[in-house]
RNA sequence: GUGGUUGUAGCUCAGUUGGUUAGAGCAUCGGUUUGUGGUACCGAGGGUCGUGGGUUCGAGCCCCAUCAUCCACC
């Protein structure tokens, strides 16, 4: 994998570059849409590539291990092969699951047990068999085994926790070392900040993790629950410390005006479930502001959903009718409102790439922010 | 015509021996959603309890009448 900085905003920390894999180029700032279970869901992968330009998709650890299972998907010949995606794509290593999934999980020194969401059965997760398991998924891209703190967290437990990521990380890289890529292409192994939202603990992991000289760098442990401001804080001290020639990502998050604000402080990419899931559940995303699509203002309009988008859905279908899917549940609703979020998401991260290429980032990043905020 | 059944929110229905401002599901309206356990979650509006009388301190519930409904029998 090679990063290259093509531009850095002078007004701002904002960087334009390019990451190269094996799979394929991805242009940064980048959105990557979330494809838990190897799938965006109600989102066909020729729509991703072809329609909305995704250069990138994520999968989960935790979900795919569960289901369909490592054999199936070694015996694919790995994730892209199994699902037909051949661009690159990052797994998440499972350890937000161990966060959200709190309650069926015991976490100790050795690793996380935890109980299957589908049939009840008992794993255990290592930092070890994580980077094993991802090595089977074949993600271009794979992410550390850390532990993703509650939002609150105290600064005992913060602590003691950020410390023991720490560990895992060593344990991690020490296992991805010893290992091969299975499939002939190359992998990269990304650390994961994390400190809650403690400055000191922010600024001590981001050395820790940066002292590893990984290929790219992550900040986790954000976006759950904090105030935005804390999200903007934080991201804000560990893109001081983080390496310039190394991208970094800053995990789940966000809103759209969440990601332009975290492309200013320096972050690279980003993944977030809400452009998909929100619009199963009727909250559309425009530059003009965000829609509840379910109101009953939109019963008779008839206007195309987003007239200044370049989507056949976004141009075919009408508002009123984008309604009715929605709230008869039909599953038609749920991919046009997926494709045009995911669309939007992509077009104002390539955007901003743009702009910051140009030189007119911040003035534009202000303008968008502030009308991104309307609801229509 | 006779005997019986059922009438409670837009719909389908709960509602104890009579006891505070009559509930639920669905529907409607509004909100939430941040490294996806999300076809999810939270909230709101909406009822002269078929109608009219009566008994009672108090009636959705008991009594009478009446209307509607469905069933059975003439």
């Amino acid at each position: 994998m090679k990063f290259n900085l093509t531009q850095t905003d002078s007004r701002s920390k904002a960087r334009a570059g390019e990451l190269i894999t094996d799979h394929g180029t991805i242009q940064t700032p980048i959105f990557m849409p979330v494809g838990t279970a190897g799938t965006v869901k109600g989102v066909h992968q020729r729509e991703l590539a072809d329609d909305i330009k995704a250069d990138i998709i994520l999968g989960n650890t935790y979900h795919l291990y569960l289901r369909p299972g490592l054999d199936t998907i070694q015996k694919a010949g790995g994730l892209h092969k199994f699902n037909g995606w051949e661009l690159p794509i990052l797994t998440d290593s499972g350890g937000y699951q161990v966060y959200s999934l709190s309650g069926v999980r015991k976490i100790k020194e050795e690793g996380v047990t935890f109980k299957s969401h589908i049939d009840g059965s008992k794993h255990l997760f290592t930092p070890e068999n994580v980077m094993d398991i991802q090595r089977i998924i074949g993600a271009d891209i794979i992410m550390a085994f850390d532990e993703c703190t509650p939002y609150p967290c105290d600064y005992r437990y913060a602590k003691k926790s950020m410390e023991m990521t720490h560990r895992w990380l060593k344990r991690c890289c020490s296992q991805f070392d010893q290992t091969e890529p299975l499939y002939g292409y190359q992998q990269s192994l990304f650390p994961i900040i994390q400190g809650s939202t403690y400055k000191d603990l922010r600024k001590q992991s981001a050395e820790v993790i940066a002292s590893f000289e990984r290929e790219g760098n992550a900040i986790g442990g954000l976006s759950v629950g904090e105030p935005a401001e804390d999200m903007y804080e934080m991201t804000d001290i560990v893109t001081e410390i983080l390496p310039k020639d190394k991208p970094r990502y800053l995990m789940g998050v966000g809103t759209p005006i969440n990601i332009l604000e975290c492309i200013a402080l320096g972050i690279d990419m980003f993944d977030c479930v809400m452009p998909t899931r929100n619009a199963r559940n009727g909250m559309l995303f425009t530059a003009e502001g965000f829609i509840n699509i379910k109101n009953e203002k939109w019963k008779n309009d008839f206007s195309a959903i987003d007239p200044s988008s370049s989507l056949y859905s976004d141009l075919t279908y009408s508002k009123a009718y984008l309604r009715h899917l929605i709230i008869s549940k039909e599953l038609l609703g749920a991919q046009i409102a997926s494709l045009h979020n995911l669309h939007f998401y992509l077009w104002l991260v390539k955007e901003a790439r743009k702009k910051i290429i140009d030189g007119s980032f911040l003035p534009w990043k202000e303008q968008m922010v502030k009308q991104m905020a309307t609801r229509l």
